[in-house]
DNA sequence: ATATTTATATAATTTTTTTATAAATATTAA
DNA sequence: TTAATATTTATAAAAAAATTATATAAATAT
């Protein structure tokens, strides 16, 4: 339970209305004004984003177009959002990847029931708690045990452990881990996450050596 | 650990391999082989039954004249059986009340999965009364003892404990907790939540503890 | 009237970032 | 290859920033 919704409509109501009844199930939400904003910021945190609510009508770039742009590589699941009376496209649309319609307007009920379905579909078994030789991460509680033994991260630390071990055995640039792990923009360089790599692992213990130093790239997570 | 579940489909082999994979679980099986047959066995062992595996597609009485007969009088949950490509009526059997919905076939891993996502979720919540080292929640009075003693807690103090404590072991993030506990978005960042959080902990005396601050994110009930 | 809820201000605490230096690793020249 | 040099990362401690706890006051509801 930690997936990620974008967002695109322009208007900011439609959006912010979305957005509460998202988040009080518990999705992780990011929003974008236009078609433009929602690729920048999709190519950005693509890997991160599980679901995409695009509305067809917008200023810049609108929603066919961003569709087309995203699924030249990516399959990630999208919902259409369709003001009434544009049904003539929907058939246009699903040739194109879309996953699902909803038109406006609609109840929150119905978009919540839809994207909890599409997400099931698609997340398969995800299950909540995972285990890597003996650390093991929970993520509805947002607790780290090793060995069984719970230990105490700080937020950024908690994330940026969860970021490399969703991406076991694959080595993460700097610039990807900040991109992730901090906010889009961050300008802070020095060694922010050096320090934070290595309060995680003189937490982890003897397991922290599974946080390997990829020099000249940044870090990986591996167990072996 | 005594929950009964009962396995609605046409198809014997169907059963069989559910029911398999849940005997070795520890669960209890009850089989029907069509929808009146199911309706029958419900009505005479209602209050056995913790959940009920619904197939769609079935001969005599579908699933959803099924679920919609059993939603007339109660809420036991309900995983529906669809083949794929019904998605589409999927929605539809959410207003109905449809808790779940597998799709064939299916990997047992996954069907077991979801069975005991859902017993959890209903088990828990069901029982009038809940002691949680100490802490007991009477639901029906909205009364709340600590070690046997009554402690007085205003209607926002109730809600907001009942809240962390219904979903103990999972951090809730002041966002969430607002939607659910306020019911009404909220402008302005005020300490609200932090007010009733010190009031609760304070009158939770030793327990107070329990509600363990999850820094960046929210609250968490958690008794260890 | 009284109790409850929310707002505000400040203190306390924790986290995050920066900084400086040491250590490790890689590169280059002899 | 070895030694010198450069680059990169590790580490610790200090500084800065962010977040939460708490007390009290104001607003609101009962």
């Amino acid at each position: 339970m930690n997936e990620y919704i974008l967002i695109v409509d322009d208007e900011s109501r439609m959006r912010k209305l979305i957005k509460d009844f998202l988040v009080a199930k518990g999705y992780n939400i990011l929003e974008a004004e236009d078609g433009e904003q929602a690729l920048q910021i999709f190519e950005e945190k693509a890997d991160k984003i599980n679901l995409i609510l695009l509305d067809v009508m917008m200023p810049k770039l609108d929603g066919w177009s961003v569709l087309r742009q995203i699924r030249q590589n990516s399959k990630v699941p999208i919902i259409m959002l369709t003001a009434r009376g544009e049904e003539q496209d929907e058939l246009f649309g699903f040739e194109l990847g879309v996953d699902e319609y909803i038109s406006k307007p609609f109840s929150p009920k119905i978009l919540v029931a839809r994207v909890e379905a599409i997400l099931k579909r698609t997340q398969g078994n995800n299950e909540k708690r995972k285990n890597y030789d003996g650390i093991e991460i929970d993520k509805e509680g947002r607790t780290v045990t090793v060995d069984g033994k719970a230990i105490e991260l700080s937020l950024r630390e908690y994330e940026l452990l969860v970021y490399l071990i969703e991406n076991e055995n694959i080595a993460l640039s700097r610039d990807k881990i900040l991109m992730n792990v901090w906010n889009f923009d961050y300008y802070g360089d020095s060694r922010t996450i050096d320090s934070h790599i290595k309060k995680i692992r003189h937490k982890l213990g003897k397991k922290g050596k599974y946080i390997k130093t990829m020099r000249g790239v940044g870090y990986k997570f591996e167990v072996k």
